[in-house]
DNA sequence: ACAAAAGTGTTAGTATTACACCCATGA
DNA sequence: TCATGGGTGTAATACTAACACTTTTGT
């Protein structure tokens, strides 16, 4: 390295917090450590960033190598640069949180072994992470809370075709409160960013009820880029 | 440093976006750099962190070497991680944004001499800067407009008593564009988070205007950290 | 026929918007 | 007395909140 720059360096992370919604409920990725510090401890998947990476990248791959997900929402989170955040030494980490469809059964297939495995937990009743990970994973949850309300992110936890009942299902999980049915449907629906398909639910036991699909065309149009969802 | 950290470290940094508010408009701090890369340009106020200091205590530090300014509102913003957003070498940055009292003649003393002066600009036209500041000033304003829809951040912008034009004024810097007078007034009011004095404007040559505070110990019990302001 | 969830409207209350004139003060 | 900004109210509209029953379907 060159010219001005110091001759103290540091060493920095990544680690995700990836939210999926199974079973009407939320849930984030986490991985059984197999590396000191914290080995076996349950943890968010994350690791060193190269020197020669992009951070954004750098958050891709790292869930790609540990979780073998990829192409799925993320967006950075908040930087975490306590002294003595890390027991061996001093890194700062950017956190990351991310959303992702699970359809059925999504496998996890780790594909490095700094992780014995990595595996979907519900957001409830969440063990004790290593590191400073249940703050990062607090904030996460604040920030898409904030998010979900004037951003169309519920999305990205469903699949391309939902009911309304599912996307309610959502908003409950993450805001953490019931909503009113009918209230939550007429105010969905008039934003106007909803298809309607001819399809119906399929293999319920009760009424089939309508699919919908986001039109994100609609949405980049009518609102360029936000809009003002659920105080509810 | 120990075990299982990685060989390869990266150079870190801050960068601060500072607003003020003086003569109706909304200003941030430039520094002019006396450190190549970027000899003479205009940038933010930024520097390396040191190995053994939080970024947040970083942050506080480099404004204060840089400029002179103290405890002032602060938070953080972003990370910015490209490789090669650093002509120089990889340095990942991370941003905050700050807020502070401008009351009249705010003396501007760099203590370092890694800058040649600091001095305030209207953000209306801002010059070209240094590494990707622009970008950064970019999204924090975004974040700042977003911000004092829902948190009371205006105020630190403004003296300790204000006028209720004042603080309009604020809003509308902030969010450029006009507000209603009446509308703004009767929301204000409405939340209950002002406290009127029986003081009066001094040494205008007009109709004096009636004096307001914050009234932190009010918001803080009313909404528990957070409340909806100005959708106008 | 019954269990389970789908689907549907109205009303009352609250918040938002648009809008224009008189008032108090110092020069 | 004039120039300057301070201060004020109302009506129309849009949004939010509360609330319960009928419909459809598969078993």
């Amino acid at each position: 390295m060159q010219t001005g720059l110091p001759k103290f360096h540091s060493i920095f992370s990544v680690d995700c917090v990836v939210f999926g919604f199974e079973d009407g409920v939320l849930k984030i990725l986490l991985v059984e450590r197999n590396e000191e510090p914290f080995n076996g401890w349950w943890a968010l998947p994350g690791f060193f960033v190269q020197h020669d990476e992009g951070i954004d990248y750098a958050a891709e791959r790292i869930l790609y190598e540990l979780t073998g997900l990829r192409d799925i929402y993320m967006e950075q989170l908040y930087t975490f640069g306590d002294v003595n955040r890390h027991p061996e030494g001093r890194v700062i980490t950017v956190a990351y949180y991310a959303m992702i469809r699970l359809s059925g059964k999504n496998e996890l297939h780790p594909t490095s072994n700094i992780v014995k495995k990595a595996f979907w937990h519900p957001i409830a009743d969440l063990p004790k992470l290593g590191f400073d990970h249940t703050e990062i994973f607090e904030k996460s949850l604040d920030k898409i809370k904030r998010k979900i309300s004037y951003q169309p992110i519920a999305f990205e936890l469903l699949p391309e075709k939902f009911t309304l009942t599912q996307l309610q299902n959502v908003y409950e999980a993450i805001l953490n409160k019931k909503l009113d049915k009918r209230n939550f449907r007429k105010k969905m629906l008039n934003y106007g960013i909803l298809k309607e398909l001819d399809e119906k639910q399929r293999g319920v036991s009760f009424r089939a009820a309508a699919l919908y699909k986001f039109d994100r065309r609609k949405y980049a149009k009518l609102f360029q880029k936000e809009l003002s969802f659920m105080k509810d």
